[in-house]
RNA sequence: GCCGAGGUGGCGGAACAGGCAGACGCGCUAGGUUCAGGACCUAGUGGCCAUUAUGGCUGUGCGGGUUCGAAUCCCGCCCUCGGCACCA
């Protein structure tokens, strides 16, 4: 009889479009199983899937399809982070509006997804540029606004020169913009930004709440908001007065203090140095350091460079009088933006003294030597004893701090103290295609907040003009600038900034879980319901935006009673980056796969030697990869299994095309060894009975399946290691093959696991075996199989017999053997004797149903 | 410099809690099948030495240690990757 042919192409749309007819991953709001809310993040609209989605939606609709199976309400929703930079350039460079550019691309990029056969409910759908989200992204903004946690300061930002807008720390690396490359450079602006620093010791905490996260991901946040336990003391300018505040960790150094440091943009400059002899060079040395951008003069290698003010400070613990100076490693945005030197104790400090030739104290003695300041040739930064240190001379350093701390504070010279490395988070940016912030401008009230029911403020759906000038393109958008002051009526003017796109996925979690309500930005109620979010995927590389923010807003929305939590995602999951080969030929440098000739491998345009290496897939190496080209060529079911197989989703997987075709073969193998036995099982009813009434070949395959089940479950549940579950589903594969005389009903529970195992990692191939096995239902709400550990007992095992810790044979034993049976059929092994001869048996160590070792001398 | 993760065949990777290293897959080799290619089937596959066999030696980055027994635990190095880096 003729076997149904395996067609992955036909199966998959199939499929496809029978779970879209169905509404099957629709989550019901009101259903009576338990919740299970996957969230994995969302998308930028770029104009196609690229190969990171693949791996990531991926791991997430495995775990989506596999919770399903084990009875949960599972709710996976998909949207698009689809304001920012992209459709802004885009529209800039061929004047295509955004609006339109963006919904062009998700359109495209939606019906990847559904051929990649991601289980999303996309009944949830959002786009955070429509008006529909962005109007309560504003209305949140307000309620920020009210509570004094979104506000507007002037300060020095990072300057992208080339997209024209301002950018937060976190998007500077080293020096440039981190999207566009190019040098940051500092200005001084009137900005928005969010109180993030007040909740810094909160995010902290909160930590131990995630017990879900990636450790990496933790230490990384806890490096960002970078708590440091210190002293806050009160110098004074000693010319005029004026207090100068600084932040120190190491108060037990206070008595080492030869001069202090300001930071080049700190406000007293100025104002000191104004009408003195010194103005001119002050100001000149002052005004070259501030032109370097803030990060940039934060990287580590910059050579130290100071100018004196011409003023001093008074140390207050002992009235001392020492020279203000301007340095350039001095940062305005840490601590008071003064900082005590103490050159003996602090390497920084003790390499811009001896540039300068200031005077070095010595005020920790180490026990083993005597410093002297003219001989040191490194600051002395450990422990030791206090000396010329007033009333600590003496006493350890480091023990005496809290004393120190108590000390200033009861002479009011300052007090123990925490600071953060975190700030207040920039959210301003001088961009069209982002949120508008609600807030007018009026000649007569200042500034006032949208009200609620004029919310959303809409932008324009196109302008002349999208390239940003300096200031946002919305400034020159007449009808977008010109309203009428809410308060008083009168002419007013809009806020022309927009809002940074980090801000629209600090709650998008949220929005799904109300996506077309018009009255609120979430229902309490279905917040209840849902969250918080069971499982997060995403990327590494959100350790300190992303996944900082979220956390923020909740926390703020928890305070503002709109939800009753405060870690919105306690469980984490961060896949590693898709690498695959890249080829680079000395003369045609980064060569596509299609340009060499891989015998060689060699360049096929000029015949050169290539060197290859298994990199982050990137388009400068061209070794990317388009979903729509492996979907077609492979299906998707191929796809997914091979992305899993051979590593773990936490680890950067290598992309293979032999890989692929492997996991190909499989399948197509896998589809003929059900179709070739369908008439002999498909009649039967799966086994169901004691296995340990099993004999032979029966025996041994029930064995095999309850094997497969147990490992293959913890590997799903616990480690979501699914190349060890995939290895299982080939054992058994394996197994059914061996098992020549198993009977129909073992052979259908056999090939039924196969399937259930396999169904969450090739969803379509799985439902189309289990339809033509005429399994009950369909495959993606059969019940996940269950290990019977009846099936795993033996009566036999194979134990190994080591001499000295050597393998020299092996013994079949009755399971419940005693020990002495065990050590005689351990010596009855005729290799075991043969090395046993001659020697004396020294001791003899059984392990139960693994080993004997027989130790000779 | 500081913090973290890791180093196992030609490759991706297994190894529960200190007990048979290399599961599973890819690749490769030989044979079968096929007009051919592909696919499929069978056997083999860490290295070295033997092949009288159910054999021997060696082997998890390097050097020590603990133990009857170490990829796994301890000490000291080396290397790779990631994060942070003038944070007072």
């Amino acid at each position: 009889m003729a076997v149904q042919e395996y067609d992955f192409k036909a199966i998959e749309a199939k499929w496809q479009q029978h779970w879209e007819d169905n509404d099957t991953f629709v989550a019901p709001d009101d259903s009576a199983l338990p919740k299970f809310y996957c969230l994995t993040m969302y998308p930028y609209p770029s104009g196609v899937l690229h190969a990171g989605h693949l791996l990531a939606y991926t791991i997430s609709d495995v775990i989506v399809r596999q919770k399903r199976m084990q009875g949960f309400n599972v709710m996976c929703p998909m949207g698009w982070d689809s304001f920012g930079l992209p459709a802004e350039n885009a529209a800039i460079k061929e004047g295509v509006p955004p609006k339109e550019n963006v919904a062009a691309n998700i359109e495209v990029m939606r019906g990847q997804m559904r051929r990649a056969g991601w289980a999303f409910d996309w009944s949830r759908e959002i786009a955070t540029s429509h008006p529909g989200y962005y109007k309560w992204t504003q209305w949140l903004f307000l309620k920020f606004y009210e509570n004094g946690l979104a506000f507007k300061k002037r300060a020095p930002v990072n300057w992208c020169p080339s997209c024209q807008t301002v950018v937060a720390n976190e998007q500077v690396v080293a020096g440039r913009c981190e999207r566009c490359g190019t040098d940051i450079e500092q200005s001084d602006l009137e900005q928005w930004f969010f109180k993030m620093s007040a909740y810094a010791q909160r995010l902290l905490d909160g930590h131990e709440q995630l017990t879900g996260w990636p450790d990496r991901v933790i230490s990384m946040q806890k490096e960002w908001i970078g708590r440091s336990e210190g002293a806050r003391v009160e110098f004074k300018v000693a010319e005029t007065g004026d207090p100068l505040p600084v932040f120190t960790t190491r108060p037990d150094t206070l008595w080492g203090v030869t001069f202090m440091s300001l930071a080049p943009e700190h406000p007293l400059i100025e104002k000191l140095v104004r009408g003195t002899e010194r103005e001119d060079e002050v100001m000149s040395t002052v005004r070259d350091m501030r032109k370097l951008g803030t990060s940039e003069r934060e990287m580590a290698d910059l050579e130290k460079r100071g100018v004196w003010t011409g003023c001093h400070v008074i140390n207050p613990v002992n009235g001392e009088k020492v020279p203000l100076w301007v340095a350039n490693f001095a940062l305005m945005t840490y601590g008071t933006g003064a900082v005590m030197a103490v050159p003996a104790h602090d390497q920084r400090d003790f390499e811009f003294a001896r540039k300068y030739e200031l005077p070095i104290r010595v005020v920790i003695q180490p026990e083993d030597l005597a410093l002297d300041p003219d001989q040191m040739t490194e600051a002395y930064v450990d422990a030791g004893v206090m000396v010329n240190s007033g009333p600590f001379d003496g006493r350890n350093n480091f023990e005496a701090i809290p004393d120190i701390c108590q000390y200033l504070d009861e002479h009011e010279m300052g007090e123990a103290t925490v600071n953060y490395r975190l700030r207040d988070w920039l959210i301003s940016r001088q961009r069209y295609w982002g949120c508008p912030i609600p807030i007018v401008y009026c000649d007569e009230c200042g500034e006032v907040p949208v009200p609620e029911d004029d919310l959303p403020v809409r932008l324009p759906d196109r302008l002349d003009d999208y390239a940003p000038q300096g200031k946002s393109p919305l400034a020159a958008c007449d009808e977008f600038v010109r309203t009428n002051c809410p308060r008083c009526g009168g002419p007013s003017r809009r806020e022309t900034d927009t809002i940074d796109t980090f801000v629209d996925s600090s709650w998008y979690f949220l929005r799904y879980l109300s996506a077309r309500n018009d009255e609120a930005p979430f229902d309490p109620k279905k917040v209840g319901m849902w969250m918080p979010v069971d499982q997060y995927t995403g990327g590494i590389e959100h350790a300190t935006m992303h996944l900082i923010y979220f956390r923020f807003f909740t926390m703020v929305l928890h305070d503002l009673g709109l939800v009753n939590f405060t870690e919105p995602a306690p469980n984490l999951f961060c896949q590693g980056m898709l690498c695959k080969t890249a080829y680079y030929c000395p003369r045609h440098k980064w060569l596509h796969e299609d340009d060499v000739d891989r015998d060689g491998p060699t360049c096929c345009k000029c015949g050169s030697e290539v060197s290859s290496e298994m990199t982050k897939v990137s388009k400068t190496k061209l070794n990317t990869i388009d979903p729509d080209v492996v979907l077609n060529e492979h299906g998707a079911d191929a796809i997914r299994l091979m992305i899993l197989s051979d590593t773990p989703p936490d680890r950067d997987q290598p992309w293979s095309e032999e890989g692929l075709e492997g996991a190909g073969r499989f399948l197509r193998r896998l589809w003929y060894a059900v179709h070739e036995n369908l008439d002999a099982i498909k009649k039967v009813a799966p086994f169901e009975g004691d296995p340990s009434a099993l004999e032979g070949d029966d025996r041994e395959l029930c064995r095999a399946v309850h094997e497969a089940i147990r490992s293959a479950t913890e590997d799903y549940d616990q480690t979501r290691h699914f190349n060890t579950a995939i290895a299982r589903v080939f054992e058994l594969t394996n197994a059914v093959k061996s098992a020549k005389e198993a009977g129909p009903e073992i052979l259908r529970l056999a090939y039924e696991t196969i399937v259930k195992i396999l169904a969450p990692i090739s969803p379509h191939v799985c439902a189309e075996l289990w339809s033509a096995l005429e399994g009950e239902g369909v495959v993606v709400d059969a019940p996940w199989p269950e290990c019977d550990e009846r099936a795993l007992e033996r009566e036999e095992v194979e134990v190994a017999v080591q001499v000295s810790g050597k393998l020299r044979g092996r013994v079949r034993v009755p399971v419940d053997a005693a020990e002495d049976e065990v050590k005689e059929a351990a010596l009855s092994d005729d290799n075991v004797s043969r090395h046993l001869e001659g020697k004396e048996v020294v001791k003899t160590i059984v392990v139960p149903g693994r080993l004997v070792n027989i130790v000779v001398r």
